[in-house]
DNA sequence: CAAATTGACTTAAACGTTTAAGTAAGATAC
DNA sequence: GTATCTTACTTAAACGTTTAAGTCAATTTG
């Protein structure tokens, strides 16, 4: 059927090309197309036009070898299936590419063994930056950012540039939420303990809560939506008007826990998450969490990267960025 | 308080070094390093030896200008906070690093003006390939693949090569299960017929239903939870005992509605999804869905576009891989 | 035993850019 | 009117590889 022949890619036209083309030195067309030396009008006009007729683009890694620099940057994530991730990759992408990098992306699939060869493979690409979400917090390559300029994300990080949200201001903002909402007998679902950005969420709340409200019991459990027995237990004491749950994940595993023993959310109980995952709205009923700013975290590490490749001996920078509350279905008010 | 000196990346040691540390000259090197040529076992050895001391890597541009090889494909995705492209992406991204391949991310947004320039983008750093999945489904550049080797995914596109999932197939399987469930009276929501893959689900259903049920009602509307009017209104009549949605967001606009109006989910009323979204197993009830092969999907475009990439001459492929069904609670059994 | 082949290496050109250094002509200075 | 400075170019080297072609000794061949 399909037999139309393909045709092959024509082979791109060079410098040289050009050069010929416009009657010029390949010098020449290098400096017109880099807007340095000194070109006369004319024999510009002459150029940019050949440049033109012959749709030459410069071929990168030409310029990569001679100038040392790839005009890319490499992006490793632990696990783009992880809802959070993705639009902080897309939001990365975006910015690098308007500021003329292209992105090598890594996905380690969360193997420590990958994300080593993952920077090897992009310092022998040659990439003039990374942004990197680690795998775990304790840093397993020594000190990547001695090899190639490099700003963590998400996750605070020794001695390398940091963008992260402020968890703290999320745990205060849940609590000054959950107070204005009557509410003072407290269940708290932390997430793992050994991982900062759980622990700093924790203490957000806590900070705000003591005094106000009583943390009648207290637990910690992995992001996801099985919960461990003892949780489950507890949950079934049920002495608490709402549960402020880690993220998302075991929001939903603690809505349907209570639902399981018949009690109504938020009716009876309320529930709070963490993360606005894309799917918080879709659950029922509605979450009312802690949304990050995504986005703005991908900007702002591409902008810090930026900083840092111009000047590396720069000190350590860390950026910390508000996050919002969403407030929805879940957590209802006592009146 | 950090101000820790920090390190500038040590320039790289090159064949040169290499060589010269060897005492051989670079051809010899560059022979021991790809296997070919010829050389001694001795002299073989004492480069290897250099080159690990000098923890010697090879500069990827200048093997790609010398070659004319990136070792580099692209990857063009519309949007990747769609849930469907984090896993493609992390199947390709892994599949081609084990195929020596970096990838290349752009993430058009959606935008037909950004695919033009991420195609140009791609085709100056020179990859060698791209999997791209097109925004729109008519081709928005004349003809990608003849600048750059190129497999679509997702999309059936003329003049490509092709790999997407069995979306005829899906259809046909949720018809099979919901005659197993004994419904006869159906009400379907399609996704937008000016795609293929939705027309694909629907022809799959419809074709496998015929004669054993009946199509009470039928709309269109977009892939999104809000739902059109008319389709609410035709909810509202209520004279099916199935909803078939055209993915898993109109399903759960489609559970909603029925919520809203007082009807359970799948107690008076089932509802079908298509997709397996990652919040499927979340919702209230969980989703009963058709699940597409993503990673397959990923691993399976790889492959082609290797394939493509050795003989740009070949006949145009189109891959379509087989689907599952998962059976959860939203659909239910009339006794 | 001379001729031909093989094996182990080196030399040097090439890939497509950028850019320091050179050149020649015209303009400006004194 | 010569000397100096600009302007507008060109020449050629360099970036780090790969690889065709060359060299030379050791081995095989008839």
């Amino acid at each position: 059927m399909n037999n139309k022949k393909r045709i092959l890619p024509a082979k791109k036209a060079t410098l040289k090309d050009v050069a010929k083309h416009a009657g010029v030195s390949t010098a020449t067309v290098s400096y017109v197309l880099n807007d340095s030396g000194s070109v006369g009008k004319t024999v510009r006009d002459n150029v940019l036009k050949s440049v033109r007729t012959l749709k030459y683009k410069p071929n990168r890694s030409a310029q990569a070898m001679r100038t040392g620099r790839t005009k890319t940057i490499g992006l490793i994530l632990p696990d783009l299936r992880n809802p959070f991730f993705p639009e902080l990759a897309q939001a990365i992408e975006n910015a690098a590419r308007e500021a003329g990098y292209a992105v090598l992306l890594i996905d380690t699939q969360g193997s420590n063994e990958t994300e080593k060869e993952g920077i090897q493979m992009l310092s022998q690409y040659g990439v003039e930056g990374a942004i990197w979400c680690p795998a775990s917090e304790q840093d397993s390559f020594k000190n990547f950012a001695d090899i190639i300029p490099c700003v963590v994300v998400d996750r605070p990080m020794k001695n390398y540039d940091n963008v992260h949200s402020d968890y703290v201001m999320g745990g205060q903002m849940l609590a000054r939420e959950i107070l204005k909402a009557s509410h003072t007998k407290i269940g708290l679902i932390s997430g793992p303990q050994d991982i900062a950005s759980a622990r700093m969420r924790r203490e957000g709340l806590l900070t705000e809560l003591t005094g106000r409200a009583e943390i009648i019991w207290e637990t910690a459990v992995p992001y996801a939506v099985g919960l461990t027995p003892e949780t489950l237990s507890l949950i079934n004491k049920n002495k608490v008007s709402v549960i402020v749950a880690g993220n998302d994940l075991i929001a939903i595993g603690a809505i349907r826990a209570l639902n399981d023993i018949g009690i109504s959310v938020p009716d009876q109980v309320s529930v709070t998450g963490f993360d606005d995952m894309p799917w918080s709205t879709l659950v029922s009923p509605t979450l009312t969490t802690i949304r990050q700013p995504l986005t703005g975290l991908g900007q702002e590490a591409v902008k810090l990267l930026k900083r840092r490749m111009n000047e590396p001996e720069a000190e350590r920078t860390v950026i910390i960025l508000d996050v919002d509350i969403r407030i929805r279905e879940s957590l209802s008010w006592i009146t």
